[in-house]
DNA sequence: TATGAATGAGGATTCATTCAT
DNA sequence: CATGAATGAATCCTCATTCAT
């Protein structure tokens, strides 16, 4: 499980998140360059197959050329995991007004949020998921802490709603935020840009699906 | 259900092909061991990761025996994908009295039948999804039809559901279709048999979440 | 004469071709010594016997850093035999007056300026014959299509000698191609250099043989 | 350049060849039959690159099952080489008369007795010549002292008729007799059965071409 | 910064050979 | 005699990584 070669020699354990970003003073473009061509050879390939030669052809420079930007492999499997999942978790931030709403208000804010943020992410971003299992540890730490960030944030809006009366009290809310959660990341999967809808659309799409989907089932008239 | 062994295509490798040497008949027992050893393992480390040796020594024997019911890695990954694709088609599969019902019935039917089957589903096959990219072009021809006969058949349910009148008008089939399935398959990478839920549960969740938020906006009342 | 080091085909194999990744200008020298070094121990050893690694080491580097100047150990033999090949069709160019000379003039003209070319081989070069077979059909049609064209070459020559009246005309054209070729070809096979003959003394016998040997039968005097 | 993995236990050096046929009571037509598919298979892909299996199939049965006629590939190697030495062999024995007789007549009916034995020796055999180097040290002193006894024999003849006068006594003995011997067994490699020309009729072009090739250049008439 | 060249451990694949049934 | 199954040593080939220029 351990990737082959470990050559960090991070020492400490401590909560800051391993430098992804070597050299001191490097061009930004570039590296947004690399991060992009890694997230796109990842995503075509997977991690373990991608090779550091086909980001860096892509990027038009050798594979030599690649470790000026990085120690190791993994520090772009990383570095994209990071930036996924920070995108991710600013989602999570609501406005005052929302914060204080109903739970499906809150959670359709979400999905909204988060669908919003998709087309900006990276292609790999949130796939990285599958590859996270190939982070060294430590680093794997740090991305599931910031994915149960996002789970324990949409749980609550779950046990919320069904506390409130507005979600289905049989619910199980770990089922319901993990199916859902897959839903929206799953999007990645087969969205295809240029096509009928529009992200936001299939967000609305969603929004209603749960809307209607998780409210308790009618109570008969009396 | 039968898993198929493929043997070499021999395509246009070597000079004069080596003439398919002849093997006598294949322990299945130990093929369908070898399976489960190969479900395994991927499942854990993803194909690239796994090593030919893991799966030997999970088995009990030498990697090098392995090829004595293999060519390549690949064939594993294939089989493996065929063997899951294979139980996803076949729960497409509907009795006359379903064939004959409304849309929401047909897709009712059709979740818990695709949510009883995984559970049967040896660990890797539907994760096999990402995989597949890695499979030979033809191979992955194979899987792909497969694939999209699933994907026609929920996507004929949504489109006769709407044209019922059962589904809202509004909603685009594609969309609903692939999310739908992301959804189902998204289970596996979540689920922890031995939890509250079972698969069963889940898909009851999933049924409700289908039945009413697929429906029309309730029509104002006059 | 110039080598040509193909880059490989990646015809078919992977699902997304490895976009050729790009790499500098290779050193020709580097590239010549490993030729070299290929030749002898692919002479000494036959092709299938010969291991990278051997090679490898003749050149002083590691077996793996002979991956940077090829793609398979194919490409070796490919080479090789291209360059013998291609010195071996060399020997086909005649000057304007040898062009225009009769057939005894022509051929013996050819054996000198093949004998003289030997020595300059690489010493596998000639040998490659028998391996051609191991090559890809693509590449085995190349370098057939080279040997086919000294056999027309030299055929010519024996089938206007005959229609000249300088060659017995009982001769079959194609017998006396092939067998010449191989007496030819074959000379590397036992000669040694450093002994009393040289090549070109080995040439003259070859000539000298011919030029008694093709003659008509003496017409009785009458 | 000792064949790997060596299992032979012949201690003795004697001048005993090794056995080749190990089972004491085994079918002999099952041997021949093998020796043939050997042969081919052999001829066709060189020694290395031919697999126990390519044989054992063309047999119609398993390669566990040939073991049971052979201890090691290489028995089969030296069984052919065997062979075909002792055919070649077998041509240097002249009747009473032509013993006695003048040099282009001894050598011409060498010649003849050669390619007469050539259609009867299977495929591989003469070509043995190459991959005789990967016999055992033991077994290649065997054939190569065989292969030795023709060399001597031809060149006496040679000298014997430069002896005579009847060959050109510029003529280098040992130069000859090579490329005779490369000319003969070249044939093999070109000629195809079912053409117009048959054995003998390349024999006869041989023979003349010997006749008057070899012959000292004609005295200028006083 | 970038490059050309090398490194070396890793892992897939091949195949002669063994052997119990 | 033949087979099915296994063995394990060879090898080929891959690729992350290093580094002098």
């Amino acid at each position: 499980m351990a990737t082959t070669r470990e050559r960090r020699d991070t020492g400490s354990l401590g909560p800051a998140p391993p430098e992804s970003v070597p050299r001191g003073t490097l061009n930004e473009a570039r590296w947004q360059e690399i991060l992009d061509a890694a997230g796109v050879v990842f995503h075509e390939k997977g991690y373990r197959a991608a090779r550091i030669e086909d980001i860096a052809s892509r990027v038009g420079i050798l594979k030599g050329s690649l470790y000026y930007y990085i120690q190791t492999k993994e520090d772009l499997l990383y570095a994209l995991a990071l930036d996924g999942h920070t995108r991710g978790l600013a989602t999570v931030h609501e406005d005052e007004a929302t914060m204080a709403a109903d739970a499906p208000t809150r959670l359709g804010a979400f999905v909204r949020r988060y669908m919003e943020m998709l087309p900006s992410a990276p292609e790999y971003a949130p796939v990285a998921e599958r590859d996270v299992g190939l982070l060294s540890p430590e680093r794997r730490g740090h991305i599931m802490a910031m994915r149960n960030e996002i789970h324990r944030f949409l749980r609550a809006i779950v046990e919320q709603g069904i506390a409130e009366g507005h979600f289905d009290a049989a619910l199980d809310p770990a089922v319901v935020t993990n199916s859902l959660l897959e839903l929206l990341h799953g999007t990645i999967r087969w969205f295809r840009a240029g096509g009928r809808m529009t992200h936001s659309d299939v967000g609305e799409f969603y929004v209603a699906l749960l809307e209607h989907g998780l409210r308790p089932p009618a109570r008969p008239p009396e």
